[in-house]
DNA sequence: CATAATAGACAATGTGGTTGTCTATATAGT
DNA sequence: ACTATATAGACAACCACATTGTCTATTATG
């Protein structure tokens, strides 16, 4: 009879699953042209959308300040992958929007991600694999980055 | 035919389970008595250990500079978690040791984890969850404590 | 039209990380 | 033994990413 592994192993794991796959995509996204990525930059972008947003609204979509959000904008912009525009409709509001090279960034993620898990399917076997993000899913809350909200994560490519 | 999920979602459930485990053990932590403790300070106290070591040593192990390291210590040792001594045989050295406090924190924590593994566990089934840790360990370094993704902790809540 | 809500800018601060430099001490090689 | 090298830790400057608070301009509402 086996006993429960120890219950601070579970946020240890998935801790490192997270790194290990970040820390992948991040070295390919560098040595395919996009060296300055940081890891937040990706859930950033996918977060602005085609639409494009305002930094108030892209706060509370990642939860976080507006002045937080103005912030990374200001670095994303800097780098090139997004660009800010006046809002006609309101001269309040400055938009935000991804330049093409901002798409072309999350379509080249995208295509990493694809890889990296078509080599844990390899390691684990698919059927595992979706059992495990079954389960990660049944235990995540669902509304978190605002995934419930159709066609912005995961729609850009 | 089903087809696969998107490999964007592993990263982020893997992130997402891992906040919700960490939040809620802070939650309880802050419940029962230990408001200070940040996420990252129990990873720090358990690269500490019973026997005490020094700056550089944890930078080693947890992949961080002997700096940074040094830094959290002084937080830890202000708020009581651990204290620092003089290493008889080896002037240089200021060995760290956690105190009282830090080792009941740590055995709080443990409690805590073991109880939320407990409700995952009732969530997805034993056997289930299992299979998750089996197939994450197979994913992930063996070793590897490193804590070294500057902004993750704490970040996008 | 006055008042309230919102967008964004700016400043100060906190936390956690980095390099680089410095001194003191230990260890190894001739 | 003595010199060369490596190491521990302190200190400073800086970066990334977040926070709260304050301010102005603008829009929406009673």
């Amino acid at each position: 009879m086996s006993t429960d592994p120890p219950g601070w192993e579970l946020p240890l794991r998935l801790l490192l699953g997270f790194r290990v796959l970040i820390d992948e995509l991040h070295a390919e996204l560098a040595r395919q042209g996009h060296p300055d990525l940081r890891p937040m930059h990706g859930f950033v972008m996918q977060a602005i959308g085609r639409g494009g947003t305002t930094a108030a609204e892209l706060g509370r979509l990642l939860g976080v300040s507006k002045q937080a959000a103005g912030k990374t904008i200001d670095t994303l912009e800097r780098v090139g992958y997004v660009e800010r525009g006046a809002d006609p409709a309101d001269a309040r509001r400055k938009v935000v929007r991804l330049t093409e090279r901002g798409i072309e960034s999350l379509a080249l993620a995208a295509r990493i991600f694809d890889d990296l898990r078509a080599r844990w399917a390899h390691a684990l076997g698919e059927d595992r694999l979706r059992a495990l993000e079954t389960d990660l899913r049944a235990v995540t809350p669902p509304g978190a980055l605002r995934l419930d909200i159709p066609g912005w994560f995961g729609g850009l490519d």
